[in-house]
DNA sequence: TACTTTTATGAAAACGTTTTCATAAATTCG
DNA sequence: CGAATTTATGAAAACGTTTTCATAAAAGTA
């Protein structure tokens, strides 16, 4: 009965195979599947029944090409296992899919071509919309521009473009959490304050130190610290940097890195170099990575709550999708970010 | 000149518009871009010009529906944020990108409903090849039968069907791992050793578990050790059962946890009890999670080369989607792995 | 009853590629 | 030089949907 109908197993089976296996017009079975119109109930009935059958399922690119849309998300970031990214990409795939939304992923390994070229692929796929956090070296967004262009939506998170390239943008509130880390580490008395950064390319190291530094100038009335260095946040980099300040006479009592990669770090080169923390030296990071939390001491850190991050790039996602796009400026959403106080500060 | 054949900058222009610019068909423009067949050389110079000047980019799910190709590899895993999986994806997607696929994943949470979900997705959306890792708990494989049956390539990886269920099959060798962890117990001389495991409804602590007994049975000459627990790997769990453990007289001096998150919970437990390690109890964990390179004591442990495993899981996934299918039985295949000895044992 | 509206379906076009089938021009070969 | 081959291009069909335009039947309304 069935059986002739349906094809060599490992064809697929289309709405044609359908409509001839009902007698029905490919119209009517594609309007039974979507239920827009008017489909008869037994009709639709009928044609929920043999698909469920044959094991009909859609083909996503046929209708994605009819429809011009493909319920597809491009997310271009730096690298899937770095902690902060890889709780954000948890929550944002799983809200996608209860949307009915793939994701599909590009990682720009920090390199600004790599990049480009993800860009370029996610929009020759032709994603719904397209969600970025940049290199940290991304200086020309332009490659983003065919997005904008083509009234495509596109997000960018974390690390971003500056106000002058304009578009819809969600970040942390880096200024205050390096305003926090750098008002703790006063208040809990330290003299000598330094700080071990991130490149002062991206928005979120810059923005990290103006907070860091406005604190300071602001609780100890210090114009420009003395004890800085920026850094492409590797492990040998941070190192260096330690030993810098460390040789000098004015050794600092108190010290914000803005990774906590490179906060573990610290942590063990003063172990190996008998440094006591908090004692001596108190340590703030950056992220809350989980591992934070289990070193010892453990480490005070700024919490950027990525889960949260997730949930509004989403929700700013669909409406960018479902409103019509407008010339409007929009004003970048900041995310909270908190302190949490550990055994290090 | 070229104004007059751009199009309303939102629209995307077609291989059509390239075609009408140069007084050209489609069909030699479509040989021009892909240099598939004869085309003059000339005439190649100037499509390749025109489609940049007009910023044109193929529509790959037009080219996908008519090649029946989409250039896209499915990911089911249980959570991208786990250290292990975290590692694997990175490598796969950077391997896979350079080899022209985009990847899309999609995230079990480890509930098989939802993993059934993801793989009717994917299906849909003719994805050229699968890779999974399953749920803790999927013991119907059924869902992926609609893969093998449509002869697109399903690869699983880590967490694993049976080999009743015919596929292609890629793991690490927990069985190994786990005797590793036994023998090396056995060897630091602990006298009553216990194991803390995850659900044994997976292949993979099935094999840690049986990797273990037989070490302690080889090397001891103990027949089924007493301290065995095994849960759904929640720090609170944990707990439990470590409580259990050291409320009877014969307490371990030796313990396997067959995940480092969960390794990492022992430490706290025992820090917080008075127990230490490794003088009072030895620990072996599993995955080589960094976060036991940091924690006091560091955690000896399992590694499990994840990005070995990544660049295999490509290879042979390459390798499926190049040759043509084969009902022949392809055994799985099993990665290394090695114990990192650190402070803990 | 005769008209309008609603319900139900089908034919055909469209989305943007690629490829088969032609055909013509250019080149090679005997 | 004429025939065979290679090079170069175009027309048209195809991939699997969805949707517009018809049209017809059923239901509602005056």
């Amino acid at each position: 009965m069935i059986q002739q109908f349906m094809k060599d197993s490992q064809q697929h089976n289309t709405i044609l195979d359908l409509a001839a296996a009902l007698n029905l017009s490919p119209a009517t079975v594609s309007r039974a599947l979507n239920n827009t119109s008017y489909v008869k109930k037994e009709t639709k009935e009928r044609v929920l029944e043999m698909a469920l059958k044959l094991g009909y399922r859609k083909n996503k690119m046929a209708a994605g090409l009819r429809n011009n849309k493909t319920n597809t998300i491009g997310l271009i970031l730096p690298k899937i296992s770095m902690y902060f990214h890889a709780e954000v990409v948890t929550v944002v795939q799983n809200l996608l899919h209860a949307k009915g939304y793939n994701l599909i992923i590009g990682q720009s390994n920090d390199d600004p071509g790599m990049e480009k070229e993800l860009a370029e692929t996610f929009f020759s796929s032709r994603v719904d919309a397209i969600i970025v956090s940049c290199t940290l070296e991304t200086e020309d967004f332009s490659p983003f521009d065919i997005f904008s262009t083509h009234q495509i939506p596109i997000l960018f998170y974390d690390r971003v473009p500056p106000e002058t390239y304009r578009a819809r943008v969600i970040k942390g509130d880096d200024f205050n959490g390096g305003f926090l880390a750098g008002k703790h580490l006063v208040e809990a008395g330290c003299k000598h304050i330094g700080m071990i950064n991130g490149p002062m390319t991206s928005n979120i190291y810059e923005a990290r130190a103006a907070g860091f530094i406005a604190a300071l100038r602001m609780l100890q009335g210090k114009e420009e610290p003395k004890l800085f260095f920026q850094q492409q946040l590797q492990a040998e980099e941070t190192r260096e940097a330690l030993k810098k300040m460390f040789k000098g006479k004015s050794k600092p009592d108190g010290l914000f890195v803005t990774s906590d990669r490179n906060a573990v770090t610290v942590l063990q080169y003063a172990k190996e170099n008998g440094i006591k923390i908090p004692q001596e030296l108190r340590l703030v990071g950056y992220s809350n990575d989980p591992v934070t939390a289990v070193v010892s001491p453990s480490i005070t850190t700024i919490d950027q709550y990525p889960a949260l991050f997730g949930e509004k790039l989403v929700a700013t996602l669909m409406e960018m999708i479902e409103s019509p796009p407008t010339d409007e400026y929009q004003p970048a959403v900041i995310t909270p970010v908190s302190l949490i106080e550990r055994e290090s500060a």
